[in-house]
DNA sequence: CCGACACTTCGCCATGGACCGAAGCACCGG
DNA sequence: CCGGTGCTTCGGTCCATGGCGAAGTGTCGG
């Protein structure tokens, strides 16, 4: 019946990480955005065939899911947890290799995308205001939301009616570069999103491609700045 | 200088944990226990020359930690990161694996190891405790003990002093059963050790060697029960 | 309806690395 | 000093998997 020989399911989703090619691919991922298979390729160095075969090994083992759009396949992280351990990985790597020279490593540790929501010490700082304040309270399954919480991200643009029909509410999500959790699930998702719509935050170009955080690196505006320091108390250059 | 086609840190740290043989080995030290080369040989299911090679790379991957006693080599996790990232990405195993049945899931939802600390529902509720009453409250790289959280921690036979002296005093630790963050850290260290050694907590004997959760089921013992409600005001019945 | 394009499937090759047995080293006990 | 034990190193085998080009499938644009 089962297959004594086989790997356990931690070595099974371990090694379908491993290969470098699927590493780029699923870094690049990180960002958020759902590529086609012909930008995953060149993303990851291979050629199309080659590509074409990772990308249904890592859809068939549940890191991604794929869109068909016409003549283009746009593949996209499966899940949270999936962000979640590919930031928790990454950062073990980080720590852990020969200390590589992160080159843009510093704007990364201030602001990022893990996958649609904020990290970073913006997402930590975030996520400790809102809670400390009392604005936030983690129930299980999701978040409970004071009176003034919602008037208060509500005066931020976020929409939050439309966090709260998420599949998941809000969960935490841990941060590698400051090892506290920060804001996901659908109230972070919404939150990034509308914070980049309004011209708060803004995606800086991807650099290095085969780097962790090529796509995921963004910058504060003197706008956002200014928002969140009037909107929340959140004064990021203290 | 640098091999273009060399690896990069992320698939790197992701190709030491997808060999079946090596996961086996990672997943019976998240019990914590230092173990012999011999008994993670036969853990892995792999012969004593080829358990040799797999732990020498998870030594110079900087995976695992050794302490050479005699003619025995004792092997342990390296750090407080590589039992986070083992931990999560098991924990995404667990839910995106075809359901793999795990036999004894329930219990170890309830009260497990991570590492060197508290996990499962255990683990998530005391964090959500200590910090809710104020007893306990996050700084960056710690934690700050209120008078009363010192008190009553110090009441439960925790020894905060030996906790402060830790390289770290604490820090968070997600886990993947409950989607919260639990206490780790040394604090999380001396919480327990120090319930363990008082017999609140007792180590359940392994089975199902290539489970993750082999080594690192607990059982709360009816005084633990007693003393948690008692000390903390934690009820686990409810 | 036909060529261009995006992607997958197929066939093949090359290589990395997992594995073992045997031999070599280090340590312990007598 | 010598045999037993724990572990590593060495040499050799074997297989899984990544890689590519070429051919096949489906979709869009004219």
């Amino acid at each position: 019946m089962t297959d004594p020989t086989a790997p356990g399911p931690l070595a099974a989703i371990a090694a379908l990480i491993a290969d470098p090619a699927r590493a780029r691919m699923l870094a690049a991922l990180m960002g958020g955005e759902a590529l086609t298979a012909g930008e995953l390729a060149r993303i990851a160095g291979v050629a199309a065939a080659t590509a074409s075969g990772h990308l249904a090994r890592l859809t068939e083992g549940r890191l991604l899911l794929v869109h068909v759009q016409g003549r283009h396949r746009y593949h996209r992280l499966a899940s949270e947890e999936v962000a979640a351990a590919i930031e928790t990985l990454g950062g073990l790597a980080a720590r852990i290799a020969p200390v590589r020279h992160w080159k843009h490593g510093e704007d990364a540790r201030q602001a990022r995308l893990c996958w649609n929501h904020l990290a970073g010490r913006l997402g930590v700082r975030l996520h400790a205001r809102l809670t400390g304040e009392g604005w936030l309270t983690p129930v299980p399954g999701g978040w409970d939301a004071s009176r003034d919480g919602r008037a208060r991200l509500a005066a931020t643009g976020v929409d939050l009616a439309r966090a709260e029909t998420a599949p998941r509410f809000a969960c935490d999500c841990m941060d590698w570069s400051e090892r506290r959790p920060h804001l996901a699930g659908g109230l972070g998702r919404e939150i990034a999103s509308a914070w980049i719509a309004r011209g708060w935050l803004r995606r800086l170009p991807a650099s290095g491609e085969d780097d962790i955080l090529a796509r995921r690196r963004l910058a504060l505006t003197p706008e956002g700045a200014r928002g969140l320091k009037d909107g929340l108390g959140l004064d990021l250059a203290a």
